[in-house]
DNA sequence: TTAAGAATCGAACGAACGTTCGGTAACCTT
DNA sequence: AAGGTTACCGAACGTTCGTTCGATTCTTAA
């Protein structure tokens, strides 16, 4: 009998009653049990195949070939195909969140800060892409309990690099709109997975250093813009 | 008998046998057949669901029942779920393409057809949300025939916009990566998607302002960047 | 050495999938 | 009014899907 959980499938948030008691979490002590490195391989695996072919595109059968485990046998290590989703992308998301906020301690100049912001993620995007296509292109297909314990990681990931703005803007006396200049941000490193070609584009670091030139600029230089597009014609 | 098309599935390019002639090209005459009618409302119903569910979660049962047409009915109006959903790129991307060559008539300035390609894109982009996410979502999802040419067509925009940007270059003398400034905005603005909700943000073409003004400050300010984050520490 | 538990498996389940087929109804031309 | 084409449908086909079950092997601590 796999997964003694009691009662996570009925408590809407828990789904952490997991086997071997660390699930994952890389938490306080270095545990790691068997059962632990077996399903971080198998989460490794599975995000390259959601990477390839999307999760509803994936098969379970895809994933027992790729993991070299039969069907039945995955089920030892998640509940369903959704409980592997959401394992993944919490994973990945508590991973980025935390090495940041490792790297946040590095500096206190606000600008510097954005700089590591947009370092860390391009870093650890690149190093992990398909974990971090999965996380970025599968990002509403969670439902319910699951779904709603994501989009809080993601809301606190938002939060992080809004404060970072914000942060920068009342430094240098700035105007910008947060919303707007972390969406704009966000989409600029987060597209990046629908293109870069490591034979062809910079690495991690350059590629940072470049996007955080170009981000930078465009919010630190006052708005000398050209007005509005006349509506002139004919 | 439908689709009475000879041999489309064998030339691997020639998609276009279609029925009555006019397969919804909006070119030449505007014969717009009644097949061509229903067929854009199929492909708009069609694109509703997709975006909701994505490609693979939609079923065609799913779309008959939003099409309020048999599930075998569908059939008549194109030869699979792979051929609706490149029809639907297909038709998206012509469409964007054909008001962005018109647009840019109206200016010489390099500059202001820099914040036309924006403006053209954001305006088609949210008045047509669904449609645009299948065709951004999903642009992996297509393979052979279909998907190359609908990566032919991906391939005309880029070059559209890159073309923009190097003339932008040369008038001002400026200095920039012409890749990475094209995919540094396609990711700003196709990440819209994603979180554009028209109850709290602006509209398109304050947003087109905002987003070119960030943008183009970003490409058209001087290198003065703080130089690369210093690894000092402890 | 043994017994308990963890890890794995083959085989099967019912449900849902994309597609097809033969037929009927609606439409248009003559 | 007839006849041919277009539009549409119910029912089914074969396949693949996620998941489960009972049984077997491996691991480990006493």
């Amino acid at each position: 009998m796999a997964l003694q959980n009691t009662e996570t499938r009925l408590s809407g948030y828990a789904f952490d009653g997991r086997k071997g008691r660390t699930a994952l979490s890389s938490g306080e002590e270095g545990v790691d049990s068997r059962f632990d490195r077996r399903l971080a391989k198998l989460l490794h695996h599975a995000a390259q195949i959601f990477c390839e072919k999307g999760y509803e595109g994936a098969s379970m059968r895809d994933l027992s070939r790729a993991a070299g485990m039969s069907l039945a046998g995955l089920y030892h290590y998640f509940e369903s195909k959704e409980d592997l989703l959401y394992l993944i992308q919490k994973h990945t998301f508590r991973t980025i969140i935390e090495r940041l906020q490792e790297r946040l301690k590095e500096s206190k100049d606000a600008e510097e800060r954005v700089r590591i912001f947009i370092e860390n993620h391009l870093e650890y995007f690149l190093a992990n892409k398909e974990a971090m296509k999965v996380l970025t292109h599968e990002d509403e297909t969670l439902k319910n309990g699951r779904g709603s314990e994501i989009r809080a990681i993601k809301r606190e990931y938002y939060k992080i690099c809004l404060d970072l703005l914000e942060e920068l803007r009342r430094e240098k006396g700035l105007q910008f709109s947060g919303r707007l200049a972390v969406l704009g941000l966000f989409g600029m490193i987060n597209w990046i997975y629908t293109w870069h070609n490591p034979r062809v584009d910079l690495d991690a670091g350059a590629m940072a250093e470049e996007m955080s030139n170009l981000f930078l600029r465009g919010v630190l230089n006052p708005g000398k813009t050209k007005r509005k597009i006349a509506k002139t014609n004919a």
